[in-house]
DNA sequence: CCTACCGATCGGTAGG
DNA sequence: CCTACCGATCGGTAGG
């Protein structure tokens, strides 16, 4: 707030040799990813209508035009928050279907994860896709559903594994809908500060749609 | 599209007696209360801060200025919304509570109760209140909240009720927060065109809950 | 509830 | 990435 914008800058670059990098380098890289990780942190608390580009701006520090220097409009953020957070939630997910648990570890492994994804500091990703899904142009949602739906179809998978072993019972649909539906409404309420961990609801979570089933 | 704001005024009430009805009287309390359900559509449909007082104004068949002449500011239909969506939703969970059923039964009508309340055609008052509760003002919170906190009470006592009948077990308020949040998600991907209705979504849930317990 | 309007803000751009 | 700027839109108001 004392410091200007300017100063920022500075600071972080004593002598900024104004043409050494060329768009696409990699100083212009970073620069891009904090300035995405601001969007994702503001669309998640203010909602993306509710972001201003000078909102945006002033907190990367940067003067309210420079953040289309690295994207061409508000909207490509918004698609560019959404399509990081699911490569790295996929990824993350991936991690722990390619372990090859039984299905009930691997269930349990995949509720601890995605809580992760959600509710861990600085995973603003993937609640922006959550919650501000009605911002995005039709145009640019049938890509973004395409890595949902690899997403989605890992969950189906861990899912249907239960049905089939007798663990849960029901339409798979349904339950995988319930399932990741109570774990994702825990961004809503979760507070680092509040009394129960990650690990807590986790278990929680895991137990309560587990019950009644021996533990291996 | 076709027709001016004029004219379906006008086709509403054949002879508008400018004069004759006083702020507060019949007339203003039902356009009010349609001007309302209209701030409700839009605020689920397009968020709070992307709806404009013109869509508003457009959509309720009015000009852009009139539906200041009901609410005093923008922000006052958003809270207005929110309370009246609250009030009528604890009537009818009060109703349920009220028949005194045993703690399964009593749970399941809840569940199947609320998924109306967030799902049916019309129902959108709550789907604001859960999505865009960020755009409230700190100062307008207070209210909204002390009707909150007596919904999740009910909702608290019925799981409460459960734990202490065995049918459940763990953290009471945990295990109310994931069970909310499955059927609050419901709100996202139900389609009323789509495959599963609003009793077999209530179904799944209560069994996925209560599974392996004896049904009574 | 309409008419006519305003100040503020917003996303975005040209040029360096 | 900064500077200087613009056209459009937005919430809201005065007066009837």
């Amino acid at each position: 707030m004392a410091r200007s914008p300017r100063k920022q800058h500075a600071s972080t670059k004593p002598a900024p040799p104004l043409k050494t990098h060329a768009r696409g380098g990699a100083a212009d890289r970073n620069r891009r990813d904090a300035l995405l990780r601001v969007c994702a942190r503001l669309f998640r608390e203010k909602g993306f209508d509710g972001t201003t580009i000078r909102d945006i701006s002033k907190a990367a520090g940067m003067h309210s035009g420079s953040p289309f220097y690295h994207f061409k409009t508000k909207q490509a953020m918004l698609v560019a928050v959404m399509e990081q957070g699911l490569i790295e939630g996929l990824r993350k997910t991936e991690a722990v279907t390619a372990l090859e648990l039984p299905p009930r570890e691997r269930f349990v492994r995949l509720i601890r994860t995605h809580l992760d994804t959600i509710c861990a500091e600085g995973n603003d990703f993937i609640p922006v896709l959550l919650y501000d899904w009605r911002s995005v142009t039709p145009a640019n949602r049938r890509r973004i559903i395409a890595l949902r739906d690899r997403y989605d179809a890992l969950w189906q998978r861990a899912v249907d594994d239960l049905v089939a072993a007798g663990t849960l019972s029901g339409d798979a649909r349904l339950l995988r809908l319930l399932v990741l539906g109570a774990v994702n409404w825990s961004a809503k309420w979760y507070r680092r500060s509040g009394p129960a961990s990650l690990d807590e609801i986790s278990r929680a979570a895991a137990d309560l749609f587990l019950r009644a089933q021996a533990r291996r």
